[in-house]
DNA sequence: TGTACATCAGTGAACGCGCGTTCACTGATGTAC
DNA sequence: TGTACATCAGTGAACGCGCGTTCACTGATGTAC
């Protein structure tokens, strides 16, 4: 049976959602250019009417991230001007996203996906920073505000920050889902609040 | 050339610690018998001299990650009785491991190490929860001695302690090793104290 | 409205490289006599 | 103390499978007349 004949924009986002589905379920090993193709119903040679090479399809998929990441970040941007009800949301929607993406923290720390090439590491960690930056500016409205303690580097604040993100995974991920991650990151999220935010 | 004849049990740990070594470096993607092989200077099929399958090389290494990550805890314990005091150390001690040795986060996050056989996935799982449960003990000691305070779940308190040595290692990666971590961590730790210690 | 043609996404066979693994062998080391 | 033998870690050639990639093709879709 043939597949649907569509215009290449539209298959490549398709097939860079479907590696990124891929590699959350089954890790970066196993990522081929067969299982990514049957995935959107083509057979493998398919995938190159689309994509120069795999090395190219992993490009796409480094930026379907970054684009999810600073998306988030503009949108609680967007939904409220206060830095600890926008670090909050933020955390919650964070924790969502890496759930329904397990692809990210794996890319992330995979390193192996670009040790290849030097243009795609230097591309992860703009990525990466550009991110981190995004929350940093958060933080230091914040402090200019006067909503959180302004005696603390704002980068301290991102990496306390970063940290219950990646630990939350890390936990989910150990006790195989059993564990109620929105309860523990709203826990956590006291603490951190208690050690953040300006004292009145 | 012909290699050294060594008794089997030196040559296990041997290569075990070539296949860490090598995932630090290179990424679990590019690790192959034979650049293990050449790596404690054998050939490929020496290898197999010691181990029955590329996937017994990754249980073992496996088990060697385990081993570091206990031994940390053990030592901390031993060297003082105080709650804070332990995290502490802790905190810095395990920030040099996972310098040192990259290749712990890349399996913790990998999951295709491991995707392929269920006792792997498990065995993973073991390793690491063990590792939770230990530090969630000195937790619950320091609670109980009234050092940390008692209003908070033992395991919040674990997860946001690993996430300050998680981004940490993430913060290191993106920016390549030109950030201080040490500094960092004794920042990240100044606010985990405020907000974990019991008031006196 | 219908026909001829150009375009280009999808197909399937075939390729070659890399890598894990096997196997018959070599030769160093330790033990028995 | 010296010789014969057993053991077993190290070697290198060869294998076959999987996977990325190429290429000549097919046939659906859209456009020109």
């Amino acid at each position: 049976m043939r597949a649907q004949k569509l215009q290449t924009e539209i298959r490549r986002e398709q097939i860079a959602q479907a590696a990124l589905d891929l590699i959350g379920t089954h890790g970066l090993q196993a990522l081929s250019i067969a299982s990514v193709a049957e995935r959107v119903g083509l057979v493998p040679s398919g995938i190159y009417r689309h994509f120069k090479s795999k090395d190219d399809l992993l490009s796409a998929t480094l930026n379907l991230i970054g684009k999810r990441l600073l998306n988030n970040v503009e949108s609680v941007r967007r939904e409220t001007p206060d830095a600890l009800e926008r670090l909050r949301v933020l955390l919650m929607r964070e924790i969502r996203l890496l759930l329904e993406n397990q692809a990210i923290p794996r890319v992330v720390f995979s390193e192996s996906i670009f040790s290849d090439s030097v243009d795609r590491k230097a591309r992860v960690r703009a990525v990466i920073t550009g991110y981190f930056q995004e929350v940093e500016k958060i933080v230091q409205e914040g402090q200019r505000k006067g909503r959180l303690r302004a005696d603390v580097d704002p980068l301290t604040v991102v990496l306390m920050f970063k940290g219950m993100v990646l630990s939350a995974m890390v936990l989910w991920k150990v006790t195989g889902g059993s564990v109620d991650l929105v309860r523990q990151a709203e826990a956590a999220w006291e603490l951190f609040r208690a050690a953040v935010s300006k004292a009145p």
